[in-house]
DNA sequence: GTCTATAGTATGATAGAC
DNA sequence: GTCTATCATACTATAGAC
């Protein structure tokens, strides 16, 4: 009874030795959650080793400093985005969609992914670094790598690649704000909120009940 | 020859007494940039006191608190940008234009309000500090406030004023990300950068070269 | 209105045992 | 693979002089 039903949380308690490559990505979920909460530099090593349940030396020995968690942590979000996009603009090719469809559905994907805070906030967080030489670097070529994505397999034009970033942009904006928390109180907070989301409403209001109930 | 001529930085650097008004907006402009470089958590109190050529204490002395001074420099920022939107909506309407003129109008005085790499860094700062009890409360009631004087003062639809907020935010995210630096290297770049900003782009590229030549 | 000195705390990182 | 102990540094805020 010592490994096979045991769930890593479990696993954690017990003080358990794990593979290396699961505790990097235990590591690096806590860390996204920290980093998105405290911003880069509020963030601790010792938050991020509580919230992954080790100590906090481990931490700093795995990944060499902060700043390389942080990058990591980054690198893994940008690599979630681009997978999912990749995934329904292969998937909408194969349907023979309409540019229009595409759209709506990168749309919603997308909502979906941000509604994990710690995803959406550590890369709001890593668009304002941009003048920071290392993490700025990951973070302007990650978003090009999107942009180039969007134009060259998703086919479409720059204006609509502009738009649809620029609406996403808008998303964690008010998600970040957790304007959504507001939306029964006052008129004009749901009239902004309803018509940012559109029909991807529903999916964001339940991932915010979720996330903060 | 004691004070009629002098500019403030030389006033500032003879240890002169300076009226408290007037010492305010020295440090808040000073601490606008630095919390946008820094953060709210990376940026020091000694950092804004230096930048502002005063020592640490009086910082605190002045603002009671870090928390209490990042809330100034927000509402510093929030204040700048409702105004230029107000006199914008004004001479617009007294000019009779059409919906279209009086966006592309507020549109241009935003990309020129945030060629101030402070007041931009530190809305979005903001902007990621939803959770915080103190500073969240205060972003999301600017952020409505906003959208409030566009949507009843600049009688916008919705749809248009979310449009417009939309690609406010991917310009933030450009100039912060400092996208605009790899403008010549990149057809990519250049394409996304031209797009998002359109005919605003010399306002933009004449004020990036201004902040680091 | 402004400074110097400093208390009290927290941080990232290293050393080294198991 | 993981921990405890600890160093060196840096931070906000207060006290109190001028």
């Amino acid at each position: 009874m010592s490994s096979v039903s045991q769930t890593s949380t479990e696993r954690l308690a017990s003080g358990e030795r794990i593979p290396a490559a699961e505790r990097r990505e235990q590591i690096l979920a806590a860390a996204s959650r920290v980093f998105g909460e405290r911003g880069y530099a509020g963030a601790t090593t010792d938050q991020v080793a509580q919230a992954a349940g080790i100590s906090q030396p481990y931490v700093v020995r795995m990944f060499g400093s902060k700043e390389n968690l942080f990058v990591e942590v980054l690198e893994r979000a940008l690599d979630k985005l681009m997978t999912v996009f990749r995934t329904v603009i292969e998937e909408s090719a194969a349907a023979d969609e309409t540019t229009d469809q595409r759209s709506a559905r990168l749309g919603a994907a997308y909502a979906d992914l941000i509604s994990d805070r710690g995803i959406l906030l550590s890369l709001m967080q890593a668009f304002t670094m941009g003048h920071e030489p290392t993490i700025g670097k990951v973070a302007r070529d990650g978003f090009l790598a999107i942009y180039s994505l969007l134009r060259t397999e998703g086919r479409f034009t720059a204006d609509h690649v502009v738009d649809f970033l620029a609406h996403g942009m808008l998303f964690n904006t008010l998600i970040a704000l957790r304007m959504t928390d507001g939306i029964d109180d006052n008129a004009l907070v749901s009239e902004l909120v309803a018509c940012t989301f559109g029909a991807k409403l529903d999916t964001v209001l339940d991932a915010v009940a979720r996330a903060h109930p």
